[in-house]
DNA sequence: CGCCAGGTGCTGA
DNA sequence: TCAGCACATGGC
């Protein structure tokens, strides 16, 4: 068991916030990746208790992942210009936004568009069981005298005798992988439409026309102009991923919750979306992306009957 | 059953 | 440039 201090910081917030669709939450534990390697995590109060097998995930990249080298304070100073979002800090103060995988993003979001949540997850784990390798979070040398692991009911902890708490999940597949799937069998997997944009992106990347690595270093506008060429891929799947993948906090994505979110701002007067996306970066300032977020999970949580998580 | 979901691509004006 | 429409699927 290592620890990690985390001040300002909501773990719980930030994993269920609808950046990233593999977390698990199991008996207080979240399970999940970051890149290829496995984790094990929760927060007990200002503190990070993990527990992982891969000895390339250092306490370091599990900071850069949640960002908690990043001044919170800083930002939410600059974003909190309204009482709408001043209110969603105020509800999920410590909401961080994520690094994540560039390629998991960009293929995890164009799964994404016109979805639910609930399926999106379905669609992503079914995609690595079919696609990804299986990684176990292997127990601890010195188990302690528990008794038996819990069973699990989440897809990503299967019952086929993984590692500590049954834990077994499945790495995310890589572009060539996917590039070389059949579109038939990634329609099965629940993909329906999506399947040729997948496939499409993957080659793309497969075969050079997109390096997708490269995004990280270029700004904003460029990132996104690259992302735009990808099948599937449009105005706000390319902001998902330019902010969740790419760093990139000036992006601010609209999708169905976010453009209610904005009416607050225009009395219910109709605005396209090209309109309220200009409107809230100069609003917003850089860190538009972080007001986005913290809207995007206040109103979703308002509507707390419907909401998982 | 009908409606909704972290929309995109295509078409025709 | 922009409104209007089809598109797969499953949860509620």
């Amino acid at each position: 068991m290592l620890e990690i201090p985390a001040k300002d910081f909501s773990l719980q917030a930030t994993l269920s916030s609808g950046q990233a669709f593999r977390w698990a939450l199991l008996s207080g534990w979240y399970y999940g990746f970051i890149g290829p390697s496995v984790l094990k995590i929760r927060q007990v109060n200002g503190s990070l208790q993990y527990d992982t097998s891969d000895a390339a995930l250092t306490p370091e990249r599990i900071r850069h992942y949640l960002a908690l080298d990043l001044d919170l304070a800083d930002i939410l100073r600059q974003v909190d210009v309204d009482m709408q979002v001043h209110q969603a800090i105020v509800h999920h103060r410590g909401l961080r936004v994520l690094r994540q995988d560039g390629w998991e993003t960009l293929a995890s979001f164009i799964c994404a568009s016109f979805n639910n949540i609930k399926r999106i997850e379905g669609m992503i784990e079914r995609l690595c069981q079919a696609y990804g390798d299986p990684v176990a979070l292997t127990p601890p040398p010195f188990a302690g005298p528990k008794g038996p692991a819990h069973r699990a009911e989440s897809p990503l902890a299967t019952a086929k005798g993984g590692g500590v708490n049954g834990f077994r999940g499945f790495s995310f597949p890589r572009p060539q992988t996917l590039a070389a799937a059949s579109e038939r069998r990634l329609r099965s997997l629940g993909l329906g439409y999506r399947a040729p944009y997948l496939k499409a992106t993957a080659r793309l990347i497969d075969e050079g026309k997109l390096r997708i690595d490269h995004l990280r270093c270029v700004e904003y506008d460029a990132a996104k102009t690259a992302l735009l060429g990808c099948d599937g891929v449009g105005d706000k799947v390319a902001d998902c991923v330019a902010l969740f993948g790419f760093e990139k906090y000036e992006a601010f994505p609209i999708d169905v919750w976010i453009e209610r979110a904005m009416r607050y701002y225009f009395r219910h007067k109709p605005m396209t979306r090209q309109r309220l996306h200009d409107y809230a970066r100069q609003h917003f300032g850089p860190y538009a992306g972080y007001a986005q977020q913290y809207l995007y999970h206040d109103i979703r949580t308002a509507h707390a009957t419907s909401v998982p998580c």
